[in-house]
DNA sequence: CCCCCCCC
């Protein structure tokens, strides 16, 4: 397959029963086929988890199929690919246009408030108000980050965007400087997670991507 | 072939 990277896992390094090893997983997208998790191991991590970047373009061939871990894997996929020492991939130089950076499945506008808790889901909306990342402690004692965005909802209804962890910093500090500039972005948000405190709201998780796709100035009279 | 998702 010929399929462009979308995301990337960091390395785990693991020891359980079976002994020591190190595995990792990055997602792909394709042309018809859309999008698929793929994940590899020892030998293969070394070959490839310094090379493989996200946005190119790969030829990717003799990978295995099985079905897709939903638990950990939110793609719109049932099958997973799993690559063994006996694949072949090569990164193609030219830009393939026909594959997007990202595939988004967006729900219709008055779907998010039936949601289910815990539904993974991907949105694309105006944010109207960003907060000031502020520290957390977490239940496991570490401290990390949190912000809020208000995300336009429908006319006169906003849904609240928790950010989480390093999200805070770079994209969170940019969409706040553009809204304290008099802008309003439009943010595509890939795999939130819905939560059901005080109402419906979106988090974000580990494997949740950030994406300004649109710039809105502010209208002035 | 690991990770099971963070606060009110």
């Amino acid at each position: 397959m010929k399929a462009r990277v979308t995301a990337k896992g960091d390395l785990c390094c693991y020891n359980n029963a079976r002994g020591d090893g190190k595995v990792f997983s990055f997602d792909l997208l394709e042309s018809v086929d859309g999008e698929i998790r793929v994940t590899c191991s020892n030998v293969v991590v070394d070959c490839f988890y310094g090379v493989i970047e996200v946005e190119k373009v790969y030829l990717i061939s003799k990978g295995s199929l099985k079905p897709a871990q939903k638990n950990f894997n939110h793609l719109k996929n049932q099958w997973e690919i799993f690559l063994e020492a006996n694949l072949i991939m090569e990164h193609c130089p030219n830009e393939d246009g026909s594959i997007a950076r990202q595939q988004f499945s967006i729900r219709p506008i008055s779907e998010i408030e039936n949601v289910e808790n815990d539904t993974i889901l991907d949105a694309i909306r105006i944010v109207i108000t960003v907060n000031p990342s502020v520290p957390i402690m977490r239940k496991n004692g570490m401290e990390t980050q949190r912000r809020i965005l208000n995300l336009k909802y429908s006319s006169g209804k906003s849904v609240e965007l928790t950010l989480w962890g390093e999200l805070c910093n770079k994209e969170g500090q940019l969409l706040q400087e553009m809204l304290d500039s008099g802008s309003y972005p439009v943010l595509a948000v890939k795999s939130g997670k819905v939560n059901d405190f005080s109402g419906k709201s979106i988090r974000t998780i580990s494997s949740t991507q950030l994406f300004i796709i649109q710039i809105f100035r502010r209208h002035v009279d």
